[in-house]
DNA sequence: CATAAGGCTTCCATTCACTGGAAGGTCAAG
DNA sequence: CTTGACCTTCCAGTGAATGGAAGCCTTATG
């Protein structure tokens, strides 16, 4: 298979892909003429990749994740743990939005959004934090 | 003032300050030996883009406001749409993280966590998207 | 007066995960 | 033979800083 037909079957971009190889998350066999040649295990890590990526794991994560998968003596707590971490994350980010969506929804409802100067949105952000 | 000075008392850090002139979002003076001389509208203006910053406004957003912030005869319809523009894009970030965040939790407790290789995450990852 | 500490300057590189674009080689169809 | 769709590499840019090096400037102390 070429370039663009992983591309096409694991919903990634080439040029994904291609940055993929950079950095040695896979390593497709090169053709005669120089084309990457991938099989379907390429194909297969691909798609592992993007799933992962789509769950918000960091470039990093996916290469441990990767090599838990690979690894047949992995023990689930270490994946388990992967996990955690980033759930974890993306609850501390979830909170810090929460908050921001909080103190902008509230000053929008407060702005009368008409055609005069006075605004208490402006007059928030030119309000010391009060933390 | 110095920028130590600014930076102690704007929360932002000295690096950070530096970068905001560099894009052109303050403008000090310089005084003789060529360290930067803030006043204190610019004081007042990093305390505001700090502020706006905190609340996640982008620093375009930044210019915009500071540039509506400096316009007496703004309109506060145009804050208004910024700012609710902004809080949609706040709105879908949560959405995407929740949505993120329901699948990797259930698929965590799904998970025994032990030293056996057998895990329900990996399991998934290795599943084809099925959106 | 010398020196040491701390503050200031600029400039360059790095982060993260791609993405865009240029310049050029390869291949299959008509 | 040419067209167009692929493929290749390499370089630059994104956002919003942040880290570090090399080298002035200032202030306090011995």
């Amino acid at each position: 298979m070429n370039i663009g037909d992983v591309a096409r079957l694991s919903g990634l971009p080439a040029k994904t892909i291609r940055y993929y190889e950079d950095i040695g998350l896979i390593t497709p066999k090169r053709a005669e003429n120089g084309y990457r040649r991938f099989r379907e295990s390429d194909l297969h890590k691909l798609s592992f990749l993007g799933r992962a990526r789509s769950l918000g794991f960091s470039i990093e994560d996916c290469r441990t994740l990767l090599a838990l998968y690979e690894d047949q003596s992995r023990a689930s707590a270490d994946v388990k743990a992967l996990a955690r971490g980033h759930l974890n994350k993306i609850e501390a980010k979830i909170a810090e939005l929460q908050q921001m969506h909080d103190t902008l929804s509230h000053l929008v409802k407060a702005c009368h959004g008409d055609d005069r100067p006075d605004c208490p949105i402006l007059a928030d952000l030119a309000t010391p934090a009060e933390t």
